[in-house]
DNA sequence: TTTAAAAATACAACCGATTTCATAAAAATT
DNA sequence: AATTTTTATGAAATCGGTTGTATTTTTAAA
């Protein structure tokens, strides 16, 4: 509890001013070399520590960026994050993280709690209920940078980063045409979320180009937890005739849907040949091994720090929103899950 | 960029002093009802928003608290930084987050980081080089809360919050003995973390228990990530006589390994029982699902959490020496690849 | 040697909210 | 009606760097 050591103090101790005790910390040019040594040295010695407050007080600026998300523990997120915190390390800001558990009324109230903070750009990704964006105004009044990555605000003045959601399930739904599958069904989230709806998309145009004639009954609506998979198969295992192809947008729910067609004894790929989403450690894990896009989140989350920080000292109003989408590519990685010895 | 509104704003506009402003606005008993109300409106009206950096000069808190992490991209940590966020977030504290990427030299960096940001309490889970804990004293110095959860930094005066990993692994061990196992392997990570080094332990006293002599060579230590079922197999098909139980210090490690086995021939639990650790999702998902330890860390971080804020408001010098250790229950929880028809 | 230019340092206002202490007004007590 | 207590408000100092402007010192040019 001793007092701290300030600017002053060590002014006093070297009998200069308190603006040059600054300016030498801050290594501004116009302090002499000798003079700059002896403060850095006395600042050392003394144990000084700037103190943010007062600095941010002056500079408004925190160095702190937010990050709301609608899940932390989650395969995709979690890599996402990890990328995020890299690059913002790396370039001396921390990262200021909150969880909407998918609910739009808690992302609005953690919008505004970094609003209040001022943080010094927002990275977002949308729950599932989110559908307006308003909540994210006052950012833009203020010329803060926004970025939404993967579930971005489609209809909005916002940029966004994300994956080629509609090419990945195209070219999903392609690979198991080409292994011989004619009736595929497809396993989505939220279709509100533009991630899901894309990859229907992608199904439709697939099923569209081989003509094979699209049925909404073939397009089952999940959580995708790892869970799920019981319901979904007790809904596939209705289907007469059953099908031949399986479409999951996401490794840990397709895995889950795996083990339970296997209790009914439904062979995979033989059966039925199943390609799920992201690239999960779980893919490479279960018996067999699952077809799967590769998702790429922890270079998404470098990518969409480095924009955002690219972004931060511009001359204000959202540069951004030049800028207005980045779309990564994506690459079906084929494993034994949906490899047919034809 | 228009300037901001703030209180003297206000204040000019209402004919008040700053003072009362201030007092309303953080609701002190002091200011009569009806001028609360006027200055509520006011501010709102006029789009007043509290500036942060002046208040946190003046209160000399932040409120964020830091975490450290190894890594944010595990199963475990991305549930226990959930559980952090939640308790955090309810009780109007943010979240800053960095990762060591189990680097001594870079924890070191994030904690100066974290002091140099002033955070207001501390939660670090240590890198698996970490042996020193010195880069935490400044914390310590200045009455700054800290406290390990995890991978705790044993002989020290931090306190710390962990499971009953001695308790676990040998509840583990003992289990694989009563399936009728009698050449046990476990396989853990670098032994410097506590808790790899307490699993051990644990191991080795239900060997004891069950007169089974303890034999270096069937420990095998392993980095634990999904590919490392490979070189663990192939060290496990080198020992003659084969063993017949497998006890891996992680579910994604395990489930590796099962695969591995499963190439070679090797019937899981018949030829050789396994358990995992944590309760992954992937030990419910691969075949045979996996018994596992069911290791708590959404639980974790709440109670982490829960226990640091406690401490701030205290008179100062971190309370929580007092509490030293905190330990949590975990469970074992039986499934296929252990579970023997005798 | 004098003067102009450049370099180094200092003064003082400022960022915006908080808080101690004092004071005025209203209510309660004698 | 006079006094005490309670309630409400304000003045001014403070937190600790930062920065525009002024001043002093040093160096260079005339």
């Amino acid at each position: 509890m001793e007092k701290e050591i300030t600017i002053y103090d060590i002014a006093k101790d070297l009998g200069v001013s308190p603006t040059t005790v600054s300016r030498a910390l801050n290594k501004h040019p116009a302090v002499n070399q000798n003079t700059k040594k002896k403060i850095f040295d006395a600042a050392r010695e003394m144990g000084y520590q700037s103190n943010v407050f007062a600095s941010n007080l002056r500079s408004k600026r925190t160095n702190n960026i937010g990050v709301i998300v609608p899940r932390l523990n989650s395969s995709f997120q979690s890599s996402v994050i990890a990328g995020m915190e890299k690059v913002a390390n790396e370039a001396g800001f921390n990262l200021i993280i909150s969880q909407s558990l998918e609910s739009y009324e808690k992302e609005k109230a953690n919008a505004l709690s970094m609003f209040n903070s001022r943080v010094d750009g927002l990275l977002v990704s949308l729950a599932s209920n989110t559908e307006k964006v308003d909540h994210y105004n006052p950012f833009l009044k203020k010329g803060i940078p926004i970025l939404f990555y993967d579930r971005i605000a489609e209809q909005s003045e916002y940029p966004g980063i994300i994956i080629d959601n509609i090419h990945a399930g195209q070219k999903a739904t392609q690979h198991l045409i080409e292994q011989g599958c004619k009736r595929i069904v497809h396993v989505l989230g939220n279709i509100k979320i533009n991630v899901y709806a894309d990859r229907l998309k992608g199904y439709k145009y697939a099923l569209m180009e081989n003509e094979i004639a699209f049925d909404p009954s073939m397009v089952i609506y999940s959580d995708l937890n790892e869970e799920a998979g019981e319901e979904i198969v007790r809904k596939i295992m209705k289907m007469d005739p059953l099908p031949d192809g399986l479409f999951v947008s996401n490794d840990s729910c397709a895995a889950s849907c795996i083990r339970q067609l296997k209790l009914k004894g439904i062979k995979i790929p033989e059966d039925m040949a199943v390609v799920g989403f992201n690239n999960e450690a779980i893919s490479r894990l279960v018996e067999p091994n699952i077809t799967t896009i590769n998702y790429p989140g922890y270079e998404m989350g470098e990518l969409a720090m480095k924009n955002l920080i690219n972004h931060l000292g511009s001359p204000s109003e959202g540069m951004l929103q030049n800028t207005n989408k980045i779309t990564l590519r994506s690459d079906l990685i084929i494993r034994d899950s949906s490899k047919r010895k034809l």
